[in-house]
DNA sequence: TTGCAAACTGTAAGCGCATACAGTTAGCTG
DNA sequence: CAGCTAACTGTATGCGCTTACAGTTTGCAA
């Protein structure tokens, strides 16, 4: 690493310029074979690496796209410093209160779907999580890095938003706002909540619990509109709704107080689902015999509870992708009038609801 | 988006040099607090967002850390194009067998933990996956815009690293070479495995089967190390070892297979483990009076299977946040020596091996 | 051969910023 | 008020690359 070669280095010992080591690296077919041949061989020779950074100064593009979501600033230990000893192992009983939340899933999946798409497309992907502070300055320091920008519901104000939005395509995911000048990507959260609930429903359920999710979600907000939007005047149907947080273990401290026991309890997403089912388990009560349960969500645990999680499941990788797609549209034509792209969603029946 | 502001537009607004401009940015305490106000008001007014290109070409950094790791080319339907159509909900009964394994999850920690030390070091992440034929050129692309570089074992081929290695620092996660000019990051595979097995024994299981990981993993290969150790001069010790492929699904194909029955089933990694709990729980065997199962890793799934998974857990996140720890601490001193850190394990016990 | 188009290669001008260095202004001292 | 220093600001250069344009070579028809 002594000092990085340079198009200078590479064109010097290829005895060529550094517009035909340029060339042979963006458009070899414009190159004569033989100096084509000559420049390879000095940048494999030298360990020629582009700067990418000259590269899009010059090009006037980054081919980066960025995304920005909710912070993992919660998990433990984040602020302490590694051991710098070695190895080690030590044994613990782990005990089953003790559970260290780690509901990020979401973000993984969506991850994944950007990650997949932005590569297909010729693009990198930058990633950065908002922590609270220093939001800004991260927003502000990711924008100038990349061509294009997805933001998740909620994480970034307005206000930067637009700032950042004067110098690169913006595209904000999980949230219908409508009626603002970005892109949107989100799930058909209400309509497949009222299906679900229309399932619940005909499966016999009258009296029914749901737990939604915080006030600011709003997925939740969307969902609990699809939940009253099923029940609305259905003879017979008596509902109370109970405030969660999303969390598993909210779920189940939740479900271990009811009493008595409703038909179904439907829950705004999976992780409270799931901790509903614990606390029946632990109760002794039979789902979905004495208690219907359903989630929202699709993720991975659900498929493997017991009994297994009837739910509805959203196309998180689907929504990464579209996301990415989305900015490569419009950095295609950034003329076109902002869209807003909805993605259809899944009710999974399984065993917690048949 | 008509054209992006630059320092001179936002000096000129301000009637101040582009110098002047670029030290607000960098180091605001230098400039007078009058002139700094005027700078600041050109910012916000023309939306101006530094160019990173630019910045980092002229300090000759990017303050971008790379991350790249195994692909996810597995995932269902990447090579599709997205529905158009908006909304849409379909209802489907999901059958347990057909079960879309997507075992990232390793790989989502690791990320977390690298972006949440990336940035509180004031570095962005980039990360990228390796995609079978067009990993070459996906790793010099990165390489070229990242001041450091981690992968994961066995993604990038030696010859590959070496060549990017002479431009940027690289870390290697999850292996111990031992031998070669990079830095490495890993945990304790060989003592956490054999820590787990002497449990196992103590708990009085004498015939044992190993199911072991693919054969070109280096985790699995000290895991195993790892396990004979422990075994090795035991009176009265049987061992079994069948090999698989880290898949839940291989794990419960082979458990469902197996008789007569060991007293233990110790596995490889934690996928392979809730496969074996699958299995016996269709075949009604119980878990851990009739036979004891261990796994690795500390997914959290193992926590909410029944019986919970007794396993050794691997600190994912703090091996993410250890390469980049690792990373910064040659980019601050590139003359050290090759350094490896061994993370330790933890072995949790749970109730499917007390 | 000559002439000319096509294919290729070189020259030079930025891209937007950081920063060394020079220049200017302000603040003090005597 | 001169003289000097400290604080601040401006000028000019270059980071490593892409690319328009000009220049050169090649191939081939005339």
């Amino acid at each position: 690493m002594a000092k990085a070669p340079t198009v200078y280095d590479v064109a010097e010992r290829a005895g060529v310029s550094i517009a035909s080591v340029s060339r042979v690296l963006r458009s070899p077919d414009s190159v004569k074979q033989q100096t084509r041949e000559r420049v390879l061989e000095a940048v494999r020779h030298l360990g020629y690496v582009p700067s990418a950074n000259a590269r899009g100064l010059a090009a006037r593009r980054t081919n980066v796209i960025g995304l920005f979501f909710p912070g993992h600033d919660d998990v433990a230990g984040s602020e302490g410093q590694l051991v710098a000893a070695s190895g080690g192992v030590t044994t613990v009983r782990d005990d089953p209160t003790t559970e260290p939340e780690t509901n990020n899933f979401y973000f993984d999946e969506v991850l994944r779907g950007a990650e997949i798409e932005a590569w297909r497309r010729g693009f990198a992907l930058m990633v950065a999580a908002g922590r609270g502070a220093s939001r800004e300055a991260i927003v502000n320091d990711i924008a100038g890095r990349v061509d294009g920008l997805a933001v998740l519901a909620r994480t970034v104000p307005d206000e930067l938003l637009t700032h950042v939005a004067r110098r690169i395509p913006v595209v904000v995911l999980a949230a219908t706002r409508g009626t603002d000048e970005f892109d949107h990507v989100s799930v058909n959260n209400a309509p497949g909540m009222r299906a679900m609930t229309e399932h619940v429903l005909s499966a016999g359920a009258r009296r029914l619990l749901y737990i939604a999710g915080p006030e600011d979600s709003p997925d939740d907000a969307e969902r609990l509109q699809g939940f009253r939007a099923a029940v609305d005047g259905v003879a017979d149907v008596t509902v109370e709704l109970i405030r969660g947080d999303f969390s598993r273990v909210q779920g189940r401290e939740i479900a271990l107080g009811i009493d008595p026991l409703p038909d179904a309890i439907v829950c705004s997403n999976d992780q409270t689902a799931l901790g509903v089912l614990d606390a029946m388990g632990r109760r002794s009560i039979s789902v979905p015999d004495d208690v219907m349960v359903t989630g929202f969500d699709g993720i991975t645990a659900g498929r493997h509870s017991s009994p297994r999680l009837t739910t509805v499941h959203q196309p998180m990788v689907e929504l990464g992708r579209a996301a990415i797609q989305a900015l490569t549209a419009r950095l295609d034509d950034p003329s076109m009038d902002a869209r807003s792209l909805v993605l259809p969603v899944q009710v999974l029946l399984r065993e917690s609801c048949p």
